[in-house]
DNA sequence: ACTGACCAGAATGTCTGACATTATTGTCGG
DNA sequence: CCGACAATAATGTCAGACATTCTGGTCAGT
């Protein structure tokens, strides 16, 4: 699942590459908070990069979404409002269920199988439902594990696209114990789907998994 | 439809964007092929701005999908290859069908009802079948004007980010009449199941539409 | 106190020039 | 024909400069 980064032979990353992945640390723990203005002589000081590598910072992370660029008028965090949310899990829960439906497809392929039955048992143990954080550590990796398994490199890039960005720890409180075993449930059901070969079924499963974190993720607080 | 450009007060656009859309020009025109490389010291000399901005517009670029960037390897036009195509039009009949169907149930909204039907008449005309060149013209902006009625501005720009380049000459030609005629029909079918708010029916009117057009897509020649 | 014009400082957009690093090309001996 | 090596070309990055534009605060007038 690594993609290849851009480094030079040595070892040696790009520097711009090495300030935009500093600025979308910060801004996914919350140091930058949403809305807030990224001036350029200012995280000049912070970052040792200069002003043209920075600013080539800002137009990838514009690209993908984490910030917001306009002409003379800088760059800032990016602010998420609750449509923007209700869009994005709209076309969330059209594409993964896409995405399900094509693995189930596949699932002769490769490893998809043996890997596929690997993360069931993860969410037949109790970690998952009794913490927060394990819940969150697999599900993630789950739902990159499907799409990868869709074998449609663009349908991955754009999925990529429609990550909330630095939301996930806010998202995290609003799952009580109670939602975490709908939702493993809702994940072994998926898997079962997949390995089974039935396309329309998981499908139909991964879009109301969706649909349900969509409809969780509006109950998070302040947003616009 | 027309998105807000960078643009400051007095109307002068932004350089770096007007570098772009000279590039992006030169690429659907065919006038850089596709694989071609851009050197930087090279195109300096043909557009009116320094190297940095170039860059700027590089960037842009890239994270349009129009040309490929790489650490140290400079920029070059991109390349699509057939397996690329396949892949690009699974996403669109997915996104375009989920399109479709929001169209359905907007139907009601604003002025959507009187320009689907005045679309409708274009379809219905003969120009649209003995013209190639009417044909193309009056197909972007039908599936544009789908994609707005949806109502979702990020699916809109997903679905952007997948037209095609600079095929849309040779794509052209793969059109007789016959194919034409064919392409019309389905057009008024999915305009007439849209405005009778059908979204399950102009949904699965408007993925088969997009799967067609992807399999004649695969016959555009000189790809990899 | 409120409003609007106005002005100084701040920030961005862009260009030029420079240099280190790296990829590509061409040459040469085997 | 092939591999090593040097020369060339191109990119990555920085620093500095300047014009343009935005921002925030001051101040006169109502």
């Amino acid at each position: 699942m690594k993609v290849r980064e851009s480094i030079s032979a040595d070892g040696l990353p790009k520097a711009a590459d090495v300030a935009a992945a500093e600025i979308r640390r910060q801004i996914q723990e919350g140091f930058l908070a949403p809305g807030q203005r990224l001036i350029e002589t200012e995280l000049m000081g912070q970052l040792p990069v200069g002003r043209s590598t920075l600013r080539e910072a800002f137009l990838k992370l514009a690209a993908d979404g984490l910030i917001e660029l306009q002409h003379q008028r800088g760059a800032w965090v990016r602010r998420m409002t609750r449509a923007d949310l209700a869009e994005l899990f709209q076309i969330r829960e059209c594409l993964e269920g896409f995405a399900a439906a094509l693995a189930a497809e596949r699932i002769k392929q490769h490893s998809n199988h043996a890997w596929l039955l690997e993360a069931r048992a993860v969410w037949l143990a109790n970690d998952v439902l009794d913490n927060e954080l394990t819940h969150m550590e697999n599900n993630v990796p789950l739902h990159d594990g499907i799409v990868a398994m869709a074998g449609n490199t663009r349908l991955q890039a754009a999925l990529k696209l429609l990550e909330l960005p630095g939301y996930r720890l806010q998202f995290l409180r609003l799952l009580d114990r109670a939602q975490r075993v709908v939702s493993a449930r809702q994940h072994i059901d998926i898997i079962d789907a997949i390995v089974a070969g039935k396309a329309a079924q998981a499908e139909k499963l991964m879009r109301a998994h969706v649909r349900r974190a969509g409809e969780l993720a509006q109950m998070i607080p302040g947003l616009a």
